[in-house]
DNA sequence: GTTGACATATATCATTCTGATATATTTATT
DNA sequence: AATAAATATATCAGAATGATATATGTCAAC
């Protein structure tokens, strides 16, 4: 899936500008995508320079000038050809896995070329870590203005949120259990 | 961790070529980490020219030459350092999350704009898949020639096997379970 | 028997992406 | 009063990907 289809798709739920979008892929998004300002910035330029949003800068009083970025009908058009594509291209590509790359994990398998110490430090972090995400993401209070919680609201949204909550707790417990037989 | 890192890492369990630490990062460890050629060829040529890898050029009967890889003594002092490094920086730097790029679950949060049956298609793809991964994950049996089940075999292979796996089934369950949420 | 698909094997490269950095203001903390 | 952190945009060197090129072998299909 394109940069440009990941934007247009975060903008299809309001207006937003290129810093709440990285705000959005910062949140509970993270755990299965994300992009850096270097990524975003150019393609909602070039989505702008192809009427596929619009554009209104916000000179704000008390902070930096804000450029908000609404998608059009044509970019709403585009949006949903866009994502047929992408459904296409995955089906047709046979290769139906995420993405993944876990320094954690890599330093797991490597550990008994680690002092013992600091593998157990790196778990006990990561366990720390990981609870926090599972708290992100069973949060069901009102949402905050810091773009923790922002993801769609929709069925997909709950959905995907489910499936990120229990698959986290699979992993922490059998991490817990586990974790003796590392460097043993 | 550097791409340095990971090659040397690999070659600690007995020399190989660029090809077959593809194939070893396109097995079952391709759930933590994956490199592309691009990445891996430039890698072991800067290792031979710094001299932490040796390089036996393998003329072979019936297969284009194949060139293996050794890691050397200052190959593994290097590695233990690197290593080492990439874990003080895992545990400074805060972020002790995986970088995941999930295609599949961006179409299905974004699958409200997609035809119904469509994303139905690619839910069954994936779980196929998912259940071919798991397949994979728990074989026993005797090693293939194919690379396909190429992991260390240490403690810390089975604990991310284990940990894959148990992982990986939650998951299945849980979209099994849910799939008729979405798109209703 | 030969065509086509697939596996083995190395290598390069345009395009893309990341991670760091620069700039500037406000808000909160100490 | 100073310092850190948040808000906000932008650029860019370096790294990584995905595609492509090259060449040979095998194996099944037709």
């Amino acid at each position: 899936m394109h940069t440009s289809t990941i934007c247009l798709g975060l903008l299809t739920t309001g207006p937003k500008s290129g810093y709440e979008i990285k705000q959005v892929l910062s949140g509970p998004l993270n755990q299965i995508m994300d992009l850096s300002y270097g990524t975003i910035y150019p393609s909602l330029g070039k989505l702008l320079s192809e009427s596929y949003v619009t554009c209104k800068q916000k000179t704000q009083e008390k902070k930096p000038d804000k450029k908000i970025y609404t998608i059009t009908k044509k970019g709403i058009s585009f949006f949903k050809n866009s994502l047929l594509e992408a459904g296409g291209e995955y089906l047709r590509s046979g290769n139906y896995g995420d993405q993944i790359k876990s320094e954690f994990l890599m330093l797991i398998l490597f550990s008994e070329f680690l002092p013992k110490d600091t593998t157990q430090l790196i778990i006990n972090e990561r366990l720390l870590f990981a609870k926090q995400i599972q708290a992100l993401l069973t949060y069901e209070g009102p949402i905050s203005n810091k773009g923790d919680h922002k993801m769609r609201a929709s069925n997909s949204g709950v959905f995907i949120r489910g499936l990120l909550s229990t698959v986290l707790d699979t992993g922490i417990k059998y991490i817990e259990e586990n974790r003796k037989k590392i460097g043993k």
